[in-house]
DNA sequence: TTAGGTTCCGTACTTAAGTACGGAGTCAAT
DNA sequence: ATTGACTCCGTACTTAAGTACGGAACCTAA
């Protein structure tokens, strides 16, 4: 059970102090109580491995195209009783996230003909809106 | 060869007017002339098929992940000479994509264990960040 | 014990992509 | 000729997710 300093916690996260410092001023990150070892100052927060975890957790949960406010929801739940309404909010993620993957599919193939509508020859005008005509969203 | 006021322009694109607006400020689309048959007052800009399939392309770039910066990068490629340019931004985006892509396919993985690892029972703690682990970005 | 690097905190700024507002002009129908 | 809807335009506001700043407190090593 390790302890560390924010610069640690954010560095081991993959983010920036200042973002540790943004999530705990939206709930996302507790803000855990100052320490000083010889009890003279204030002293400075410290931050163990569930800190760690849960940081991890918010950069997959944004990943899979959670917002903030969604991830905060998720987190409050997991600590609590309503799994109906936690498995109510991964499967309408669940749903949106299959129709991003799909779209994005879409748009692969587009892009993919864009490409290769671009690779016959090296000058003249390149057809890039006829590529991607009939994807509209 | 069907003319069009700005509201049908947007309507066919589906987007509103005033981004219609905000794309013709950052360079996007044109802001063709006002046009008055009785040749009277100012008139009302018109705006013909090409516009409409210039909005549904940036729409469609929009979902590959392009941002409008470089959506205007590749319009002015369109009508240009640097296919090798347009090539490369088209494979760029493309890698990307793919990453992206794979990105949401491991996040979708992760998700549907969390729906399911909360689908056994209907009250208890639901381990969201459990099921999340090792799925780090 | 002092110099430096961190931490803490509040506040302000940034970026992308819109969205809204308000007043003046224009158009189409009554 | 007037009404009501739509257009035009500049300017301002919004949202999400940070990022930066500045001064005071704190901690560590020389």
């Amino acid at each position: 059970m390790k302890v560390r300093t924010i610069a640690a916690l954010a560095q081991q996260g993959g983010v920036g102090v200042e973002t540790v410092r943004f999530y705990q001023r939206r709930g996302l990150m507790p803000t855990p109580d100052r320490w000083s070892r010889d009890g003279v100052g204030a002293g400075i927060r410290r931050y163990g491995d569930e800190d760690v975890r849960r940081l991890k957790f918010i950069r997959s949960a944004q990943t899979a195209g959670f917002t903030l406010e969604q991830i905060k929801e998720l987190l409050s739940l997991d600590a609590g009783e309503d799994r109906a309404r936690a498995r109510m909010l991964a499967a309408e993620r669940l749903a949106a996230l299959d129709r991003t993957i799909a779209d994005l599919e879409t748009a692969r193939e587009a892009l993919r003909r864009l490409a290769s509508a671009c690779a016959t020859k090296d000058s003249g005008p390149c057809p890039s809106i006829a590529t991607f005509q009939g994807e509209a969203a």
